[in-house]
RNA sequence: GCGUCCGUAGCUCAGCUGGAUAGAGCAUCGGUUUCCGGUACCGACGGUCGGGGGUUCGAAUCCCUCCGGACGUGCCA
């Protein structure tokens, strides 16, 4: 709708207008303040452009009225325009908020190491990364989403020695002396002793076979991080192996030419030509190439394989890193700028009111499954993309267990059914209620249905702005708009029961749609909380 | 020190391509239909938009500066 307005004044104005929604929804649909822009070239006071201008669009088809109200043109969309939208999207709902993008991206995301199942850290990159899929998806762009394993390096040595370590302590009852840093946790125990049954115990205590017990577990890891990531409706399309990458690095290193030296001994990457605060270290003395030199091959084996954009998401902890990549990739001989990386800021956690602290060497990490397990997956998803991705986040458990207003997936859920329900109880057919036209409608109800309507262009910009959030923003507020009409207005038994039961199949329909794309089904009916 | 992000109601946060009276949820207090599910709705209370300066017809929004906070500043990943 929005952009069907916006064209309509860019031609008769010849250039960008500013659009909004009035605060005030009794002023219209949509308004401009261009008047006051104009005012200084035209030499004319705004009310008076504002006239004139709104004049022009008097006999509109797709309005039915504009006026002109202390230099803003408001416009208000007819109830035909709004109601043959409405039809069309009930027929096609499938197609509502479509679109046809066709770039093609690569969508990184989550990438955590395998040396351990997913905490609350990562659910919440993972829930920003999957929803931002879901939404370029639904706008046709054509994206895979990908898994970096990061499965080389000292964590990987560091996976098998704490293995054998938790084996020898738990499993084989030996003494042990533990290092200062190595993994710990309950998966630990469970996977010395499925090493235990596969290998016997000569895997737990050979120094030797330290390295073949790393390689299974890393692979048993990546196992349950994908479960982990399955519980709450994430998919990924491919997983890279790191380690695998290094093959490939005589030819890269190469192909990167004048962006990398040699210089004490190591091989450095110029990076600091192209804005990082200084040239860093891809192979060490020892010849042994660090994980950036793995990066870079994996970024040159994205690249090669020519998709149109790519996006990383990281945790914010890596911002850091944000200019040798694309440092690197500019020496590679591509466009930096089609790489971009968004960034997951942290979380942190409440209990009853009280911070929780988290850290692995207390040894009491918040997992992604336990929170899965306490709230579910439909209550973590909305949390964590309702808040914008690059600020931190905090939340509390205790809030999220409630089933009330302040919990806002049951506020949306209780709408939804309501709609339902109120369709199952009328005597009215699907067909006769298709039929109704929605027009002579009452501000309220034409309020509620341009709410619906509004949709398409939210997925829309929170793509193209790569803010998940106001999808659930703009779901709360069209559940609030929901609730409040049902309450005020009787719609069974009066004679504007079909008109106003399409319109609440619309709000439906908006409402169902909004929250698949956030990865969460819309419940028909709400089920009290079993005690 | 430098870099990135952040500072809006008691709490958690929207709003930030500059535009009409700064919004919501929670918390607190009060209220609601001969009712289609009260898991809802309405109202009250509550704000120097961190401080100061600047640009502008107009600043929470843009610029400068100061204060406060988070994160980063490995040849770890």
């Amino acid at each position: 709708m929005k952009q069907r307005v916006s064209a309509l004044l860019r031609a008769q104005f010849e250039r960008d207008v500013v659009l909004e929604k009035p605060k005030d929804r009794s002023f219209g649909h949509y308004a401009t303040p261009i008047a006051f822009s104009l005012a200084k070239e035209l030499r004319k006071s705004p009310m008076a452009i504002a006239d004139e201008l709104a004049a022009v669009f008097g006999e509109h088809a797709m309005f039915s009225s504009v006026e002109a109200t202390k230099g803003y043109i408001n416009f208000r969309l007819s109830e035909s325009f709004l109601g043959e939208y409405a039809d069309w999207a009930l027929k096609n709902p499938d197609e509502f908020g479509r679109a046809d993008r066709e770039e093609k991206i690569l969508l990184e995301f989550v990438s955590a190491n395998p040396t351990g199942p997913l905490h609350i850290g990562h659910a919440r990159g993972a829930v920003y990364g999957d929803t931002l899929l879901r939404l370029g998806r639904r706008l046709g762009y054509d994206i895979t989403a990908e898994y970096y394993v990061n499965d080389a390096g000292n964590q990987i040595d560091l996976l098998g020695l704490s293995l054998q370590l938790e084996g020898q302590h738990s499993v084989l009852n030996m003494e042990v002396e533990w290092p200062e840093k190595y993994y710990r946790g309950e998966y630990m125990t469970v996977l010395a002793e499925e090493a235990l049954s596969v290998f016997g115990s000569d895997i737990l205590t050979n120094p030797d076979r330290q390295k073949e017990l790393a390689l299974w577990a890393k692979d048993r890891v990546m196992e349950l991080i994908v479960s982990d990531l399955a519980e709450a409706n994430i998919h990924f399309d491919t997983f890279v192996s790191e380690a695998s990458l290094y093959d490939d690095w005589e030819r890269v290193m190469k192909k990167l030419g004048e962006g990398v030296y040699e210089a004490e001994g190591k091989l450095w990457l110029r990076s600091s030509e192209k804005g990082d605060e200084k040239d860093r270290v891809v192979v060490r003395e020892d010849g042994r190439p660090t994980y950036l030199a793995g990066d870079i091959v994996y970024h040159n084996r994205k690249f090669e394989q020519g998709f149109d954009h790519y996006i990383n998401i990281w945790g914010a902890d890596h911002h850091g890193y944000i200019a040798r990549v694309k440092a690197a990739v500019d020496f590679l001989g591509y466009d930096p700028d089609r790489l971009e990386i968004l960034l997951s800021q942290m979380v942190s956690l409440l209990k009853d009111g009280e911070p929780y602290k988290m850290s692995k060497r207390a040894g009491n990490v918040i997992l992604m499954s336990d929170i899965v397990e306490e709230i579910g997956a439909d209550a973590l998803r909305f949390i964590f993309a309702s808040k914008k991705s690059d600020t931190a986040l905090e939340f509390d458990v205790e809030v999220l267990k409630k089933q009330d207003n302040s919990n806002p997936v049951y506020y949306i859920n209780y709408a939804h059914a309501r709609i339902q329900t109120i369709l199952s109880k009328s005597a009215l057919s699907r067909e006769q209620i298709m039929a109704a036209e929605l027009k002579d409608l009452s501000a309220d109800a034409d309020a509620l249905l341009f709410e619906a309507l509004l949709l398409p262009e939210v997925i829309e910009d929170a793509f193209a702005s790569r803010q998940v959030q106001k999808l659930p923003d703009y779901l709360k507020s069209l559940a609030a708009r929901l609730h409040k009409f049902y309450y005020d207005v009787r719609i069974l038994g009066t004679e504007e029961e079909a008109k106003l039961l399409k319109l609440f199949m619309m709000v439906g329909l908006s409402l169902r749609t909004g929250l698949s794309l956030m990865g969460i089904t819309a419940k028909d009916r709400m089920t009290a909380d079993e005690k």
